[in-house]
DNA sequence: TGCAACCGATTGCAAAATGCAATCGGATCA
DNA sequence: TGATCCGATTGCATTTTGCAATCGGTTGCA
């Protein structure tokens, strides 16, 4: 909260945008969850965010320059959040954070899976999805013919580890 | 200093070990730094972190499994910190996020010089830098033989800047 | 031998950040 | 018209941080 003990260091100036526990989880949903709006953002994550902490990081990270905010136009009162090119370029960070936390720590199999399939795509994957994030966030158009989208794909692989885990421990024995 | 709101997510968990101010600050001095011991990185981070907090978090990133700590055999007093082989996989993290605040923060020259180098060295560099690590480190044997060490040539570099720049604003003009 | 400097912490206390639940005024939907 | 949803904001308790002083012990030096 602070950005005064600055020192130059890049990584102590980066420490200062999102070294705390949430700023970084909300870039996280919005990137690969899809997440534009307050209400998904506080009701859609996992680890449970207060909304007040939700304001103040949406508010500090409109002031650093990672997100910008517009009106939604299909209803009044909605606010749309948008990712500056700043942080589209964190996906190969998150990438590698993803990795090293999928060896590391205990992470759980489908919340994984996602960071699995984004290892194995390497920087081509990355600049892909980075075109997908600037088309939908920039208004840049998609110079690559695609397929179906990244985001997309991961969706589908976490679903497909949820459902086999629903179906019971040996699903296709 | 949670550790229970922990949602299974790489990025999360990741955060959840050094998703705070000084975790990484101290990862960075003792594998950029070169410091192994309780002073050296009281007093030497430019950042000036506080004896309480450092003690905090070096007993924290033990019980996480990123350092240890052992007996300096010249000094019975000291203490001598490791980092481990989870530690070391940070460097391309590390050069990763470096790269990323060099682009997008007012990062100043002299301390950003390192990352600019990482960051061309690439790959193999990093990979050259956590063999010396895990030789100062671990105990590991040095396989590739060598040249000098890629902290020393970071630190050369880093001198370069602090003598070109206290010479005055033009010196070779 | 004496004494200053240094060793890795620990303590007490003030200040700041966080978590939590309730609530705000307005817009939308049925 | 009334329930619901919108992006926040408020008040308050708890936790974390920053800061300075200090601890008991070790070391180097005169």
């Amino acid at each position: 909260m602070s950005l005064d003990r600055r020192s130059g260091c890049p990584i102590n100036l980066s420490l200062e945008v999102f070294g705390d526990r949430w700023s970084l989880i909300i870039l996280r949903d919005m990137i690969f969850g899809g997440r534009r709006h307050f209400r998904e953002l506080l009701n859609g994550s996992i680890e449970g965010i207060a909304s007040n902490i939700l304001a103040d990081r949406l508010k500090r990270l409109m002031e650093l320059g990672m997100l910008t905010k517009a009106d939604d136009p299909s209803h009044k009162q909605k606010a749309i959040y948008s990712l500056t090119e700043m942080a589209i370029t964190l996906v190969p960070i998150l990438a590698h954070l993803g990795a090293w936390g999928r060896v590391w720590l205990p992470t759980s199999e489908e919340l994984s899976i996602r960071a699995e399939l984004l290892e194995k795509g390497g920087p081509p994957l990355w600049e892909k999805f980075m075109d997908e994030l600037r088309h939908e966030h920039l208004g840049m158009p998609l110079d690559t013919a695609s397929g179906p989208s990244v985001r997309a794909t991961l969706q589908a692989a976490y679903q497909a580890v949820v459902a086999r885990k629903a179906l019971g421990a040996s699903p296709a024995a």
